[in-house]
DNA sequence: TAGATTGTTAATCGATTAACAATC
DNA sequence: TAGATTGTTAATCGATTAACAATC
């Protein structure tokens, strides 16, 4: 298997969500044409990014949905049903644990963990749980004090959705635990290690870009 | 005022950040090389990166944080006080509205609307507004239905926030409806037009690109 | 076969890097 | 002056594009 390009990588979760749309809308084959219009690149670098992962293309057809999906989410561990805890009971934390975001990518919560004593409404007999309105939190998912990390067993992807002044220590704590990934939505950049890998969300940046164009006028 | 770089404006967001916890932290002055391990880039990319917006260092010194901050944030039109109306109030929407990401980029809203009936817990006659445990609107900021939305004056940025199915028919409203910008937090691909900017927040690819490095082990 | 569409190539473009002269 | 650190350059690297031969 060859090493995909850095900028390929980047672009395989929009392969994703798209092809998962046409999944749902049961389509079944596709042009490099039409895919890009879909995606919003260049017929000619669709081609060349799915020609990257093999030979998944037949000339003169197309390419067939089914099997560019199932190859990109193969790719990219979208099938390794990694377990994720969220750290922080905050809006955001309580929005992805309750949210669809992570379920389609195959990643599920198994407990959200919380540093201030909150006066949450859980209701914890209740399944599903009812953290307050609109926020249901997943079969098997716990709500705990960060205090309780140990009694909670997955160690894959930790969610930093606390607020940016735990972040530091929160980190700490995850990479002392043994997290193998952290998918950081605080405002801080976390740099990650050998053991630890981290990825900062970096959600309000593509915010400022949108005010940058406002601002700017002329870009694109 | 030369065009700035399209990777540069990419970063510039990033340099906002850092500096905003300098400045927190009474920090006066920084070289490329601590700036660099901060934002982590190289020491060369951040001296090419802040040569590009101007003379703003001093050799043999360094830059000053507050010159720098001043001029990224002026940059990225940050002091714009652009308006925000979020279209869904779904907890990620509600999490946005009651959160420091927006505020902190000069960014407020005026109106979360929602499009399915919600049994939300307003406390209209409060301020500031609880809408549910941690979710506390900002001064001036009103819950409406959609069908409000002639009601609203604000016409800067409209973030989309509601489900992925209602997408397409909220996107088309907020076109009709002028805004300038869309800060689309949906996992739909929007394509914007000349009259109105669309950002695709793309959330979840990052997620996906932390999934892809704990499956194949090789990246970086 | 004719038409459609891929996979690949060569050319271009833009971004990154490392080194160092300029300068405070 | 000596030390530090920028701004800039040339070289490298990687990504994108357009065109077309290969092939279904």
């Amino acid at each position: 298997m060859k090493q995909l390009p850095r900028a390929v990588i980047g672009r395989l979760p929009r392969y994703f969500r798209c092809l998962r749309i046409l999944i749902n809308n049961e389509v079944l084959r596709i042009s490099s044409d039409e895919l890009a219009g879909l995606v919003g690149l260049s017929a000619s670098q669709v081609r060349g990014d799915l020609a990257a992962l093999g030979d998944l293309g037949q000339q003169g057809y197309g390419y067939s949905v089914k099997t560019l999906y199932a190859e990109i989410a193969s790719r990219l561990g979208a099938g390794d049903n990694f377990e994720a805890v969220i750290f922080g009971a905050t809006p955001l934390g309580l929005a992805l644990a309750s949210g669809p975001l992570l379920s389609r990518r195959g990643v599920s919560v198994t407990a959200v963990l919380y540093t201030k004593e909150v006066r949450t409404i859980v209701c914890e007999g209740e399944s599903p749980k009812t953290v307050c309105e609109g926020v249901v939190l997943p079969d098997g998912c716990r709500v705990l004090p960060v205090s309780e990390l140990e009694s909670v067993k997955s160690r894959d992807i930790a969610i930093l959705a606390c607020d940016d002044e735990e972040a530091p220590e929160l980190y700490r704590l995850v990479a002392d635990h043994g997290f193998r990934g952290v998918w950081n939505l605080t405002e801080l950049e976390l740099r990650g290690s050998a053991s630890t890998r981290v990825i900062n969300a970096r959600l309000g940046d593509s915010l400022m870009i949108l005010c940058f164009g406002l601002h700017s006028g002329d870009w694109e």
